[in-house]
DNA sequence: GGCGCCACTCGAATCGATGCGGCCTAGAAT
DNA sequence: ATTCTAGGCCGCATCGATTCGAGTGGCGCC
């Protein structure tokens, strides 16, 4: 039986601005409304007439009203809208892979249906700090790229907060979900076409095997503690073929670096190989360069091969290389997030890499 | 309408576990502290005694508690703790110019700091849908990379939210912080130079005017109708020296476009420019592949100049080119970012770019 | 032994938005 | 004119964390 006030009393009294800017609350005092009744006409998800909902509106206008607060809304929706995805370097290494770009790019085609935002995060390492970490952003959901066990403890955090999480290419955890390539049966197919060449004296230049980036020669040691799965597994794939072959570690997936492990590789004629099998088609472009420098002849005097099957700027040659989906597999990691966040239960994916033979590989010269 | 179990009634017995994730409240509760107490126990800003602390500590992880949610707390304190960053196009494209990478690595490096996160989105143009837009995401403040005036309207609910706003290369609005470079003066200086070597017959390659990324002749319809600051002003400076130069429009900073555009800039001798100011280092870079191909000498027969600074992995020029401080531009916003935050004003920032002189310059040939 | 101070802890209010159940009223049907 | 119906609208409680002022215990000092 609350007095309902007469109609005309308005509330023309300039009442003195408050600092704090105005809140739903205002809008719906102003418009003459509840806030339940405003609420539903901003959201749009209840039953409010059209001319309720214009003057709504129109107070809100009035008052400089920008819209809900997202910060009240994600508290009350229990969604934030917004997707966190963990990259394993600093963004300026990261975004020079295009594989991950490319994986990047998927992933926004995948969860495009969320309409949600994507939270960058960096796995540095150091969590401490008054730093935002994985363990304490408002995201509903998370892509775990390339990452190494070092996460454990935050992946450990999401799961406690029911945060889903899945995993491009790392292995994250036991019940994380994984979307990933046939690394190995990829890289053995490659290396069996080696073979099939005539090739017997076979080197590597591989991924960094750990967080360290150690760059060198790829010895037992850096193998056994290995921490990243995709260096792991693709060498295991040209062990097969080749199993006493070995090379160089390069400390990240760049031309420079290939350049580098190159010429380490090719340096000595007695001992050079008659093929390189690069772990990335940029460190591949780097092997390339490096024979060119010193005169090798490709293929005649040594094959190579790649990993990814992108497009190297600059590049003179046709690369021999296992083509992976990046697009598709960041795609497939959006769509599994929209799944999991559906309620919706789905199964790991793995996709699977085509060798498409360039005009870097052809039977040794000997 | 939780009941309030009894003080002393210790929840031995092995009561269901509700579905619901546990609460601040919750833990308070097991520690037998208040949830006041327990909040100061997280957030450390408080005087607690380190028993009380390592009770409540080892309560949360008894209870499986994460750490106090951050929906709950960015509301409580008005802060999230993200920037959103707005790139004009969609993630694929934006990384794969060096430039922006470089920006965005120096964003991180000034809002290190805050140890905030960075959110992206893009500047589709479409802001309906469930998208999460810019003006209803929670974040504390917004880096604007090249946007177009088409952002106007999000700029102002920005404005109203009070959410500070600092934009990089781009005309963002009025009251908008401008992080932004030299492109007029420099370009001119770059022209100057040229001009200085003896040239007349100067093309153009420029970055699109557009949203629509039009690639083409270079037309007065098109100057016209820019929205792109940086691509106008880099003309106008070029203009300045060289009134009458005319060229092509890329579609986007890219090897490829500049290769296009220069096979269609060289492919008559007759008309052939004795030089080629390009607006990117990328669309320089696919010149120089351009007369590679086309069997032009540089810089014997033609002269290449770029703009930005970059390494271009590949090439084997050193380019003559205006080096920008893409990542100290970077900094510059993330760190007027940081100041806004803490109330200071600062002040919008202008950065000068050097002329570098490469090997592909030299005097015409004629 | 008493007084006063100090460090710590507690309770309540608050932030902004939203779901829920029930009440109201306008319009239609008889 | 009266009753029925259904679409709209309202108030309240709640989400989870934080802050502020009040309160309380213990302790030192005179």
């Amino acid at each position: 039986m609350r007095p309902r006030i007469g109609l005309m009393q308005t509330d023309s009294a300039p009442r003195t601005e408050p600092i704090t800017r105005p809140t739903l609350a205002d809008v719906a005092a102003r418009a003459g409304v509840s806030a339940s009744t405003a609420s539903l006409a901003f959201s749009g998800s209840g039953p409010v007439s059209d001319a309720t909902k214009a003057r709504v509106l129109a107070a809100a206008s009035e008052l400089g009203y920008a819209g809900p607060d997202p910060r009240g809304r994600s508290l009350r929706r229990g969604r934030s809208g917004i997707v966190g995805v963990v990259l394993e370097e600093r963004v300026r290494a990261a975004f020079l892979d295009p594989v991950k770009i490319q994986t990047l790019d998927g992933i926004t085609e995948g969860i495009a249906p969320l309409g949600a935002g994507l939270l960058l995060f960096t796995d540095t390492g150091e969590e401490g700090g008054n730093a935002v970490g994985i363990e304490s952003a408002p995201v509903d959901a998370v892509v775990l790229i390339g990452c190494s066990p070092r996460l454990a403890h935050s992946v450990e955090a999401l799961r406690r907060r029911g945060i889903p999480a899945v995993a491009i290419e790392g292995s994250a955890g036991e019940d994380i979900l994984q979307i990933s390539i046939d690394n190995r049966d990829a890289t053995r197919r490659g290396a069996e076409y080696l073979r099939g060449l005539g090739h017997t004296e076979v080197a590597l230049v591989t991924l960094p095997f750990d967080a360290a980036r150690t760059r060198g020669p790829l010895t037992p040691e850096l193998e056994r503690g290995s921490t990243v799965d995709t260096a792991s597994e693709r060498l295991l794939g040209a062990r097969e073929v080749f199993p006493h072959a070995t090379g160089r570690v390069a400390a990240t997936s760049s031309i420079e670096e290939g350049l580098e492990a190159g010429r380490a590789l090719l340096a000595d004629p007695a001992t050079r190989p008659t093929a390189i099998i690069a772990q990335s088609d940029l460190l591949a472009a780097g092997v390339l360069q490096a024979a060119d420098e010193l005169g090798v002849a490709v293929p005649a005097e040594l094959s190579v091969l790649g990993f990814d099957g992108i497009r190297v700027d600059g590049l003179q040659h046709d690369l021999t290389t296992l083509v992976q989906p990046s697009v598709a597999k960041g795609r497939a990691a959006g769509e599994a997030v929209v799944r999991l966040l559906a309620g919706e239960p789905p199964a790991s994916v793995q996709f699977t890499s085509t060798l498409h033979i360039g005009d870097t590989t052809a039977p040794p010269a000997r």
